[in-house]
DNA sequence: GCCAATTCCTACTAAATTACTATGTTATCT
DNA sequence: AGATAACATAGTAATTTAGTAGGAATTGGC
């Protein structure tokens, strides 16, 4: 559960897809360059997005993406949750359990990363898309 | 700002350190028995943590070491700080500036980014090691 | 029907990070 | 002197990150 170069890409490149969107589908060549992004690299982000219903796109020639739900509905933790796979396991189970240097699963330290991983998750969640392009929009 | 093996590690370590302690140095072969932990790794973490002077350390034989503060006065943050050397660097100074793909420091994202590092660094400072403590006992 | 524009898919890779291990050296107590 | 510790540095296997490469599949417009 981190925040990382790939998450603030996918945000700038989702926030430019809402902005310059007026009903029909942006080309991910129009986003990139707009947001001076590695093509090829975004790609694979979309793809992961949209597997998570958070946009859809459209085939062909004058295609491009579209996002699938209102910006008051799509949150931080939903863009990271589809980037990456086991983002939940990533605390307690990530850190200890299987390993050779675990006392045991659950171990007495088990609610204290769940709580904490709860807690951050429940914040992430809070920050929707439509706050984030709000704050862009001030600044202009 | 990861919460990895790396920091369950050092809480499990620490806590250890603190439970065994009865005003004498413990020593890393007993607190890593104890926790069952990798001696040579701990070893390092905790030169990290005296650094930051959270512990202190007692030379040669009957060594062993000591936490530095009050129980109370040592947070997650504190921890992962002594850990992690740019540990604060890792938000949109680490996600975006110095790369090709920036549009610019700081761009229209920066104050998202600092402002969840901010709230999720506060938060992290909350959690002492007091109260990490005390929920190991609560258990027992 | 063809061509251009576009998404979709898979595989590869260089660099960094993580989680260690190995091999000592230095300091202190008995 | 010898045992017991902390201290220090270097190496390393596995994983992740941040991409690149090269193409296949799909659709709109002429």
């Amino acid at each position: 559960m981190q925040i990382t170069t790939k998450t603030g890409y996918a945000v700038r490149a989702l926030s430019e897809l809402v902005l310059s969107s007026d009903g029909k589908p942006v080309s991910m060549s129009e986003i990139c360059r707009k947001q001076n992004l590695p093509i090829k690299y975004i790609e694979q982000l979309f793809r992961k997005l949209k597997k998570k219903e958070i946009i859809k796109s459209i085939h062909g020639s004058r295609g491009g993406y579209l996002l699938n739900k209102p910006i008051s509905e799509v949150s931080l933790k939903d863009i990271m949750h589809a980037l990456d796979d086991d983002f939940s396991n990533k605390f307690c189970y990530g850190i200890n359990a299987h390993s050779e240097y675990c006392t045991g699963f659950p171990c007495g330290f088990y609610e204290l990363w769940d709580d904490i991983k709860n807690f951050i998750e429940d914040y992430l969640d809070s920050i929707k898309l439509e706050q984030i392009i709000s704050r862009l929009q001030e600044k202009k």
